[in-house]
DNA sequence: TTATAGATTGCCT
DNA sequence: GGCAATCTATAAT
């Protein structure tokens, strides 16, 4: 049961985001609704760094829009993107450093009928063959499956036991990871930062 | 004050 | 494959 993972330590995402992004295969992002578990596992990330990196928008430096990936580390930074959709980063590095990794694709794991109503499949047939990549294959459709919104979950510590979207750990073990360049962006777009499970059916694309 | 590009998705041809 | 949807930050009037 998903409830038995034991939730991630802090000191985990207090590390380069290079690192955390690749040992963030195979974890589970988990939101609570209510009684409600939803749940899935992630099987793509990719890593955004500091001032360095053109892509990340802390290049920028420090804003209200982006402040929570200068912040502590193992918090939730949900920004609005193309005015329609959400996506999930979780900061790394120790308040002060910026750096972060983003949420690409997640494999449901729980809550399966809620997460697909969440999307706007309110029938869709939870047993037949490449359903549930439907789900949440890319960043903004795992944002919408779990209900995550930037009003709501932007700057939510995600290693707290009292929070409803917390980074647990059920002991899943990945067999090879597949390391890839960074999809969507035009700056430093050749950087080998996005990070997938090997053969996953649950990827993005 | 106005313009434009963006870590995306889904519907159109 | 093309493109609209339409918020935010930054650049250009």
């Amino acid at each position: 049961m998903i409830r038995d993972a034991k939730l991630v330590r802090r000191a985990f995402f207090n590390r380069d985001p290079r690192l955390v992004a690749c040992e963030l295969l195979g974890k589970v992002v988990l939101r609570k609704e209510g009684r409600k578990m939803l749940a899935g596992r992630i099987v793509e990330v990719e890593a955004y760094l500091g001032a360095d990196d053109l892509a990340a928008h802390a290049a920028a430096g420090h804003t209200a829009r982006n402040a929570v990936i200068f912040g502590p580390p193992g918090h939730a930074y949900v920004y609005f993107i193309y005015g329609v959709h959400y996506c999930l980063n979780i900061s790394c590095l120790p308040k002060g450093d910026a750096g972060c990794v983003l949420i690409r694709a997640l494999e449901p794991v729980s809550g399966l009928r809620e997460m697909a109503e969440a999307r706007g499949f309110a029938d869709l047939d939870l047993a037949a063959a490449g359903n549930l990549r439907k789900i949440a294959s890319g960043p903004g459709k795992l944002c919408a499956a779990l209900g995550i919104t930037r009003p709501r979950d932007n700057g939510k510590d995600m290693v707290s036991p009292r929070s409803d979207l917390q980074v647990r750990d059920d002991g899943f073990c990945i067999e090879q990871i597949a390391v890839t360049p960074r999809i969507g962006i035009t700056k430093s777009a050749d950087l080998p930062l996005r990070f997938v499970i090997a053969n996953s059916h649950f990827v993005s694309r």
